[in-house]
DNA sequence: CAATCTTTGTGCACGCGTTCACAAAGGCAT
DNA sequence: ATGCCTTTGTGAACGCGTGCACAAAGATTG
């Protein structure tokens, strides 16, 4: 996931919980795929598993919704996309602009889940002058000089930003300033916006890291365990590993224990 | 924010909320920068502001870590920097591979912010043989007939996937029974994977989702609030808006209101 | 060495989110 | 029409995460 929102602390909009909100794609896109395979009709318990929730959290989020299933037979499945995509507000379109064309914004601009979605790319923006009117992903780069421009005649308040850490900053100001109110930062900083303006960030190194911080703590487990032979050796800690085949472990294995001999902390307290 | 943790829904690894798990990476960022600018130490209360969180939470995750503070002093900068990346596991070289080289894939096997964190392109996989063997990245591109051998010979356990959705539940199989241990899911997919393995996923698509929600509240309370003049209008709902300058929104204003005449939803009941 | 000032570390309370478990509701068969 | 069976919708309990507020700890100054 992408990690953290930004303001807007427990905002608990119109009643629908955040938690909850950020599901909602989720059953979009499940119940998306049954309405392109014609499924009329979808219980909890299906669609729950499809999207990967709990059954009895889908229900309470659809709960917040309104109730828009039907006991002993389940939901219905394009009124409840439509009510989803509504709520979302997808039913009408969003122009979104994306500044910083390298790597990462350029495959962004080709991404083809924005327009499945309500999304429109109204301008790919850049700072170098040289990326000016290059075509990507079948538009032109348009020069920083005229974001604001760009903003204001295509009415977009959504912005994505792909920037160098260094110019994210910077360039959010200009875009709050010319009238953008949500910002989906890509670039590895903390942006600091005013009230009323939503930041989502999605940080690759980040996650990266979670999941590091996972993986040496199954290792440390599983060197642990495989110290004290059988016998139960420590309190509640659950047995886990042993589930995958250990293939080709051995180079991880040898990997272990960075600087400073002592173990990184293998047990609780 | 990319989007949830799937599976191992509450660990609390070794003691560490998952919550803090996911804020330390943040701290390190902010305590990084401070090193390279040669800053010994720092309170809380600064590196919160840096890291943008309540400096209260900030204290008692690194109470999770330990004392590694001096009171009336603060931290470490150097100390913390260690402890943070030894507990996340980055003393240590982690060996990635990315599968699924389109315009995404290339974008990460670019992306610098990997080698900065002790993780490494281990190599990238794609399934089309017309892209083997070529450049991208300064690495060679390999073809997925390989995947067993190169997770195996390079001791590989954390694996990115930026397939289309259709072959990502398939690579991850393959890339699990190779020895893969840890995803990170770029596919528009959830993944079912087996105990043990953690996946963590982005999802460019829901994030802008969500902020379209919030987007269409923002207008929503803003058409309300202009509706109902000055007065209190509804019970505890914040003025809001009003603080950015009402720029090009009128594009969006004529936009609202989607099929079945019925306003989406404007107030709480 | 004592007083003062700064900043950490944490006990505590509160609120959100998750999950269980069940009553109410509706379809369906007889 | 009646009873059974399925599935929803939700009340209630629980646990995690957050933030307040303060006591303890250490530095610093006189």
């Amino acid at each position: 996931m992408a990690t953290g929102r930004t303001h807007r602390p427990a905002t608990r909009s119109r009643g629908i919980p955040e938690a909850t909100v950020a599901r909602l794609p989720l059953y979009l896109r499940a119940l998306t795929a049954l309405s392109e395979r014609s499924v009329p009709t979808v219980s909890s318990e299906e669609l729950a598993a499809a999207a990967g929730v709990n059954s009895a959290k889908l229900r309470k989020d659809f709960s917040y919704l309104g109730s828009y299933g039907t006991r002993g037979v389940g939901y219905d499945v394009e009124y409840l996309v439509y009510q989803i995509s509504r709520e979302l507000g997808l039913t009408q379109d969003w122009p979104v602009v994306i500044v910083g064309i390298g790597n990462l914004g350029a495959a962004l601009a080709n991404y083809g889940g924005f327009s499945a979605r309500g999304f429109r790319v109204a301008a790919l923006i850049d700072a170098d002058p040289a990326m000016a009117g290059k075509p990507v992903a079948g538009m032109s780069v348009q020069h920083t000089d005229d974001l604001e421009k760009i903003i204001e005649e295509n009415g977009v308040s959504i912005g994505v930003i792909a920037t160098p850490a260094g110019a994210a900053q910077q360039v959010s100001e200009r875009l709050i300033a010319a009238g953008v109110t949500s910002i989906l930062n890509f670039a590895p900083t903390v942006l600091s916006v005013p009230d009323g303006v939503d930041v989502r960030k999605v940080d690759l190194s980040i996650e990266l890291q979670i999941l590091a911080f996972h993986e040496q703590r199954k290792a440390g487990e599983e060197a642990a365990a495989a110290a004290s032979e059988p016998g139960s050796a420590v309190g509640g800690a659950a047995p886990a590993a042993a589930v995958v085949p250990p293939a080709g472990r051995t180079a991880a294995e040898a990997r272990k224990g960075g600087p400073e001999g002592d173990v990184p902390a293998v047990m609780p307290a």
